[in-house]
DNA sequence: ACTGTAGCGGAGGTGATCCTCCGCTTCAAC
DNA sequence: GTTGAAGCGGAGGATCACCTCCGCTACAGT
């Protein structure tokens, strides 16, 4: 039911370097690429993102020929983790188990911008990130619509892009994030 | 009930030129920025702006000494037709008068996107906005509560939040955004 | 028609980011 | 320990957007 194998994964960890040093540098380039990525958007400097790595321009773009195979492999790292999340609240009740996951989705902004600014994008490990996505988060929905908890008329797609709107819009406290995504999610459930 | 006096109309207006060519170059200079704003975000770039608007960059800066300047007419203009348009729809029904003003709002490209990035901002213009539009669309949302159609723990400012967030997201097409809105005002309406 | 001035445009200086290139460093295999 | 190659960093050229400045243009008031 959860999640299936993740050839995105394999993609990923096949470009990590095999000395020491570098495969330090790399980890270091994708932890601070996420963090620069979630502040600054997809436009974030590279620049900056070495500088906050610990290590010169040269090695992020020996690493990273470009800014989207960066930002593609730190989507994918989201998009494993999220897939991870699915198989946990797999024992929930259904309902619960849908918006326990969604709101973990809330937790990777990465992802949740790329579906926002980038999810019509055709590229290879775009469409591998999304395939592996829905493949984890759809059988939690349709486990839902099943019980009759969410409504028929509305694809998984509509839901994780009406949560990734939500939750990438500027909110002045998380409180209201939250209570904001509560209502939508409201209008989700089948009305009973 | 609907809107009062509109300060930031009387502000913006007073700053066109007078001479017949420097309006001209002025609303111009206003309908490019509104194009390329909608297209690129608050970031995008002056000089294109300038060009699609058929004038030089000096014109432009003259007319707008900043780039909030330019953004800050942009949003005011939108504000402004936002809130004539809540005097229209005043007439219907509660529930369906606050629903039309809100899929009005979608046209509203900039608004949309001020509201998402920048509405924390505390500059004059922007809180003279934000009090313009709260009191064109609030009325109508209380209406709303009052008469039970919308829930009563949630507040105008959560609703335009929660709007802009879907709006503002990138779908495939219309139709879906759509949709996905209409969900999202489901969990707004009480249940009944 | 004349004329003073508001307005015009865009050349060019400034600064930021991108990305390449190559001499130096460090790893790890032997 | 030696050594070859993988990896490193950052200087610097290219590009682009920002913004100022000033000689020229054209409007509007008389």
């Amino acid at each position: 039911m959860a999640a299936q194998p993740f050839p995105v994964s394999e993609i990923v960890a096949s470009r990590r370097p095999h000395r020491r040093d570098a495969a330090r540098n790399y980890d270091a380039l994708l932890a601070a690429a996420r963090e620069a990525f979630a502040e600054n958007g997809a436009e974030a400097s590279l620049e900056d993102i070495a500088r906050r790595a610990g290590v010169g321009i040269g090695t992020l773009y020996r690493n990273f020929p470009t800014r989207r195979h960066l930002f593609e492999s730190v989507y994918a790292d989201e998009v494993n983790a999220l897939c991870r999340v699915a198989e946990d609240v797999a024992a929930q009740e259904p309902w619960q188990a849908l918006t326990s996951w969604l709101r973990r989705f809330v937790d990777y902004t990465v992802t949740k911008r790329a579906i926002r600014e980038a999810l019509n994008d055709e590229s290879e490990i775009f469409l591998a990130c999304r395939d592996s996505m829905y493949q984890a988060g759809g059988p939690l929905f349709e486990r839902a619509q099943v019980a009759g908890e969410a409504r028929g008329d509305m694809t998984f797609d509509d839901l994780l892009r009406m949560v990734a709107g939500i939750t990438a819009t500027n909110f002045p406290d998380d409180a209201q994030r939250d209570r904001v995504l509560a209502i939508a999610l409201d209008g989700v459930r089948t009305a009973r």
